[in-house]
DNA sequence: TCAATAGTTTAGAATAATTATAATGTAAGG
DNA sequence: CCTTACATTATAATTATTCTAAACTATTGA
């Protein structure tokens, strides 16, 4: 398995030196099964757990933001007192859980395609994210 | 005109007292002949401006937050520094021009229906924003 | 009319996410 | 190995937002 391979070869596409830091960060992000979604402390905890290795923050958003600019990490509009960052780069669309403040995938095929016949002059699409929140069914809850 | 009796009458409504500063709040948020979108430190220039009047941060966060959770104000997901308000209360969509970090309002006339097939035991739909992410056409520009 | 009270405003402090700094450490190439 | 350009880190700075507690005011009922 030539997984750490790719992951330098990962760094240096997006300009960075694979640093042991690095690499370790990589393996938390790519190296999984799923996809998933995270917050900057989620990861920090990620990494602390899964390589017994503290990070400095620092570290971390600043690579976080390289995989951003690069397209290896997708950020999530939300409003939340925290940024959130997707590993899954397709584009596609998601529920927010207001009570657990987790998110959930919607694909392509679980939603209807978005046609916007509206356009801005002298503006181009980057993207179109399409985000439905969603809380407990429970009548008596708040 | 009787304005002023309207927002006290809004403002007892969210369960606040119709305070000086508040109606001046009113005055700006609601006396306007166009929706508007705002943050809070726009708002803040607006009264300033408009009312030659400065209200305390903490008063203007928390009667915009008052207004908003019955629903006389609306919050825009975006990933900003900044959180970004509407009192446009209809269900609608939104561009945000990510070179004048400013908001364009998509009504629904505009963009196809969205149909969700996918939907989480248990939980129910609060709602559902789009947001467009646009920016300038120029081929040149980074 | 006016005092009592409950609620409000406010300046400033506290909090928390994010970004900047600058001293120390390290990857890469010769 | 050395050199050096780049990276890491602890810590400070910044900034949006929320909290606090003292001064202020709208309301109400006598
Ligand atoms: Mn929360
Ligand atoms: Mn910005
Ligand atoms: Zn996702
Ligand atoms: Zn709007």
């Amino acid at each position: 398995m030539g997984k750490n391979l790719d992951f330098t070869e990962k760094l240096r596409d997006v300009g960075l030196r694979p640093t042991r830091q690095r690499v370790k960060i990589c393996e938390v992000l790519f190296n999984q099964e799923k996809t998933f979604h995270f917050t900057i402390s989620d990861l920090v905890k990620k990494i602390s757990e899964e390589k017994k290795e503290k990070i400095s923050l620092a570290t971390v958003y600043n690579t976080v933001h390289a995989f951003k600019k690069r397209g290896y990490l997708q950020e999530i509009s939300i409003n939340s007192d925290k940024s959130y960052f997707d590993t899954n780069t397709s584009a596609h669309h998601h529920f927010y859980d207001e009570d657990t403040h987790k998110l959930i995938d919607c694909n392509n095929e679980e939603i209807d395609p978005i046609n916007i016949k509206k356009n801005i002059t002298g503006k181009k699409i980057n993207s179109i994210e399409v985000l439905i929140r969603v809380a407990s069914d429970n009548q008596y809850q708040k």
